[in-house]
DNA sequence: CTGTTAGCGCATTCAG
DNA sequence: CTGAATGCGCTAACAG
């Protein structure tokens, strides 16, 4: 409504409009004109930047197909909320003091951190120094954290659901050894589930595999090396890549996906319709996450004194070809 | 060598080592203070920046995991130049003119384009105006434009004669449709190797199919639709993720990889590893590449003026599981 | 060789 | 309500 137009210009200026709008244009078009984001930064101690923390080297989370899709969340947040985004590296997860300075040298006015591993001194360093910072798909007890995050628990149950529904009583869930938050979550609704359709807490196992080379092939090897009759004829992986390497690896060993085994994963992201069977998911709503995440930034860095705030937020299960009824011994 | 220690500012200082240090850290520590990159930037007309200019929305290229793994190599050549890496959002791909003022606006010292469409605006107007730019894994014929590519036509010529000497002769060639520049250069390099074999062109068909939903596996359900003596025994697919997806496509048709047909990708992204079998590939070099790009940019930055430079890399041939040798009619 | 000063290009302030 | 001055925090060129 109040956008200035040309028109109010030219009013102002107490010229016709095509006079003023021509030499305006012409001026800054013949001297080049662009003005400078820097200098604007500089006086207004605002870039209208959001860094997102990277680490550099092998475990980048860019490698994966999840923080693609997650990360183009962000982007189209930003770019609606007329922020730019920019990528903060740090020398290693672990030396946050001597990163610190980079975080803070007032390129951009506020941190968007990815699933950090629960140990990492990185969070508390940038909470105590005053830095706003939102954390995306993680969550933090310290009462200054803002964060995003999807419903894990309430997620693994629905998918653990959806495989009980269809008769499955040997159940396993597998994630790759880290300590992201989200994995125990997961695994809690897992066994929520379980227990809630009256079978045993033996009915599901849990197993934790490497990200290196084909552990997880290996790890599926290890659960599937038993008589039929007490192999697991159903597995929920933790993440859409650890899924599709498991279905790589079943089928290695002549298992047939979801005839002899069902398998779920978890994100809806590339690597879920680019195997076969496509898998069956939990969807993350990776738009709303980046709005929350870019809309809780904002205000942090308008008031980085504020308490921290929190989204939880649904997941969908997606039901494709990766999941079945329960073999008949 | 030349590394300035807190020894040489102690006895410039006239007083003793442990003296000056704890003085200066005690009173940066004290006021908390960082120096500004942002005044810096402005006083030195340069941010040691880099962007790497993205499309918001659905064709995001973060989407693919051959981004991903491209755009590692770029953050840790940035890194290993002490430079930024920032994201500079365009409007659309079109509207080159009406993103400009924002790729000139000093957040940035240059860009970094990957594999635009050949007939995008955007480069001639970047190098019109004369923005340090250098294109990555592309290539233009204007004589002012960096860029940095893999030797398309020699790769594409490489993998094929590897399809040749398994004894395949009726091969097909499998592209997304795109106006990218190595499309082409990947097909000619594909009958460079089926004329150099001695075997009529027409052993060589070309597909080109869509990306969205699965209309590379209902072109591949096209192509394998004809008696099992006309059909092609081995596909090369232009790129992990098509191959990835064809694979899945002759799955379901009860085509066995390589049994049946024999695929080979291009790229080695994280995609050739999580299918199964996984597969033969021609792997780039990722992180010769981001060098590359990197240290033409900064040439381009140090002076804008100079002649466009280019690099040319070789890739490598990845033999795994998706390649063996042709069916016996 | 050290300490001082004048911009870098904007936004914001203050007088007019 | 408009136009000129001041300062953002640093670097580079300068004089002492």
């Amino acid at each position: 409504m109040s956008v200035v137009s040309i028109r109010e210009v030219a009013a102002r200026a107490g010229v016709s409009r095509a006079t003023v709008s021509k030499r305006v244009r012409r001026a800054a078009q013949e001297l080049g004109y662009h003005p400078s984001a820097v200098a604007r930064g500089l006086a207004r101690k605002r870039m209208d930047t959001l860094g997102v923390v990277l680490t550099p080297g092998q475990s980048s989370p860019i490698d994966s197909p999840f923080f693609g899709v997650l990360f183009n969340g962000i982007l189209k947040a930003a770019a609606a909320r007329h922020q730019n985004v920019t990528l903060v590296v740090g020398e290693t997860w672990e030396s946050a003091d001597k990163s610190l300075p980079r975080f803070r040298d007032g390129r951009c006015d506020g941190l968007l951190i990815f699933y950090q591993p629960e140990g990492s001194d990185l969070i508390p360093a940038l909470l105590g120094a005053g830095v706003p910072t939102v954390l995306v798909n993680d969550r933090r007890d310290d009462p200054r954290a803002s964060w995003v995050d999807v419903e894990n628990f309430a997620s693994s149950r629905t998918a653990t659901e959806h495989l009980l529904s269809l008769g499955h009583t040997r159940l396993a869930f597998l994630a790759e050894y880290s300590a992201l938050t989200f994995v125990p979550a997961r695994q809690e609704g897992f066994f929520a589930a379980i227990e809630a359709a009256g079978l045993p807490r033996s009915a599901g196992r849990v197993v934790y595999t490497g990200f290196h080379g084909d552990e997880i092939g290996r790890s599926v090897d290890a659960l599937m090396d038993c008589p039929a009759a007490q192999r697991p004829t159903a597995l929920f992986c933790v993440a859409d890549g650890v899924a599709a390497q498991a279905i790589a690896a079943l089928a290695r060993r002549g298992l047939r996906v979801p005839h002899d085994v069902s398998v779920v994963g978890f994100n809806d992201d590339a690597a879920a319709t680019r195997v076969h069977p496509e898998l069956t998911t939990m969807r993350q709503p990776y738009d709303r996450i980046g709005a929350e995440a870019v809309s809780l930034l904002l205000e942090q860095i308008a008031d980085p004194t504020r308490r921290g705030r929190h989204a939880v937020l649904p997941t969908e299960l997606i039901v494709r070809g990766s999941t079945g009824p329960a073999p008949q011994d």
